[in-house]
RNA sequence: AGGGGUGUAGCCAAGUUGGUAAGGCAACGGGUUUUGGUCCCGUCAUUCGAGGGUUCGAGUCCUUCCGCCCCUG
């Protein structure tokens, strides 16, 4: 089927942070026909009071500025499918002793799911959104669409796109994916423009306060999500250090807030939910040797894969060297398997794992993103997996 | 009971021939950052188990008491 996009408007989809707003004047710049998108992601009773005001106020903000623009500005409700797609999850796998990536889970089935819907039912063909990185422009030929990583290596995304299914990417467009941090603050002062939501850099965006354990308290108790109590700390010769204060205050490799004096730095080894135990050691017990995922999401056939392939195992890391493969067993469908061509420390089951290949054979090529997937289990250093 | 050891901030710990309290951990504060975590920077003992003494000056010497630990009985 023709996949040609270019007749139609373009929707950007705007948070009020000064990327999608740059990939929106980035549009209009090259005449492209666009309309604005701003969805409604947070339910308003998960907010305070003062968080809520604030909210609209950016929101009037963005308004105005569309009209200025003389940009259409649509707003689109989804706090419910949010609520069920995003938040509910992430409640649910910290309950789970999991540690989960909201954004990746946001980007696959909210903003390129249910928002990239609404874009089309608005008429639009393609949907932008601020994210650095890169999505070659010939539709991918067989192998489906190529990204690949965003230009300023340092801001680069692509990470949290891993989860996107290749038929909802055809459909994307990222105008900031050769684009740096710098130029965006530029131009953005240049035109003298400040963003109804100035902060640099947020947290969660349905964590305004930026502390998520009290969100949790507060969402657990609202969605009806058991959270586990207190139990004990323990170093792996079972040696009792102390209390924790419950496994989902915790996550794999963590160091401050244990408060366990000891002669060098401890981190939390693994949260153990069947003894209720919190396992925590010093920096070389963290090494694994790699894990298993699900929920794998192919943007390149495994058949196109070299042997040694680049994996992140969170967002802000250099790709690392691993062998991968992938094994169709599980419940929830195929397993991609990872081993890591050196041990790795704190790698966290419900984080995602994104798989990179390069682009080209060139010495400094580009990574294209291969797949994605939800870690669901780690390996040891010695497990020979 | 006898012998040996030891007692420095919440934890570990250095403190030279007495000269005016290193460092690590934790904690707290800040920075980096479109997830968690990591990481980086800063702050943190008028006081060295307690009392007395010697000295210009003692954590460092003397003394008494107290608390732990180990060995022998």
């Amino acid at each position: 089927m023709n996949e040609n996009f270019s007749h139609l408007p373009v929707a950007v989809a705007v948070s009020g942070g000064a990327d999608s707003l740059h990939a929106l004047m980035r549009l209009r710049e090259s005449g492209v026909p666009a309309f604005a998108l701003h969805g409604l992601f947070v339910p308003p009773d998960l907010l305070e009071e003062a968080e809520r005001e604030g909210a609209e106020a950016s929101r009037r903000r963005l308004a105005s500025l569309c009209e200025k623009m003389d940009v259409p500005l649509h707003i689109v409700d989804l706090a419910d499918d949010f609520l069920r797609a995003v938040i509910r999850p992430f409640v649910q796998s910290y309950a789970d002793g999991l540690t989960p990536n909201p954004c990746a889970l946001c980007n696959a089935r909210i903003k390129f799911g249910l928002l990239l819907d609404k874009a089309r039912a608005l008429g639009a063909g393609r949907l932008a959104t601020g994210h650095y990185a890169r999505l070659l422009p010939e539709e991918g030929g067989e192998h489906g669409p190529v990204l690949l990583q965003g230009a300023d290596q340092s801001k680069d995304q692509s990470y949290f796109l891993s989860l996107v299914p290749r038929e909802n990417l055809k459909a994307a467009l990222f105008p900031l994916g050769e684009a740096h941090k710098r130029d965006v603050l530029e131009t953005l002062a240049g035109q003298n423009i400040v963003p109804p939501q100035p902060g640099e850099s947020q947290e969660v965006c349905f964590i305004p306060g930026d502390d998520y354990r009290d969100f949790l308290l507060r969402a657990a108790g609202a969605l009806g999500v058991a959270l586990p109590g207190p139990g004990p700390m323990r170093l792996a010769d079972g040696r009792r250090l102390g209390d924790h204060k419950g496994l989902w205050r915790y996550t794999e490799g963590q160091r401050r807030g244990l408060g366990l004096g000891w002669t060098e730095p401890l981190h939390v080894i693994a949260k153990r939910g069947g003894d209720n135990v919190l396992l925590v050691g010093p920096r070389g017990e963290m090494l694994t040797g790699g894990c298993d995922c699900d929920d794998v999401n192919i943007l390149l056939p495994p058949a196109f894969w070299p042997e040694t392939v680049l994996v992140k195992t969170r967002y802000r890391e250099r790709p690392k060297a691993a062998r991968v493969s992938l094994h169709a067993e599980g419940p929830g469908g195929p397993v991609l398997r990872i081993r890591f061509a050196e041990p790795d420390a704190a790698v966290a089951p419900g984080q995602i794992a994104a798989i990179y290949v390069p682009f080209s054979e060139q010495e400094n090529a580009p990574l294209r993103l291969a797949a994605g997937g939800v870690i669901r289990t780690v390996h040891s250093y010695d497990s020979g997996l």
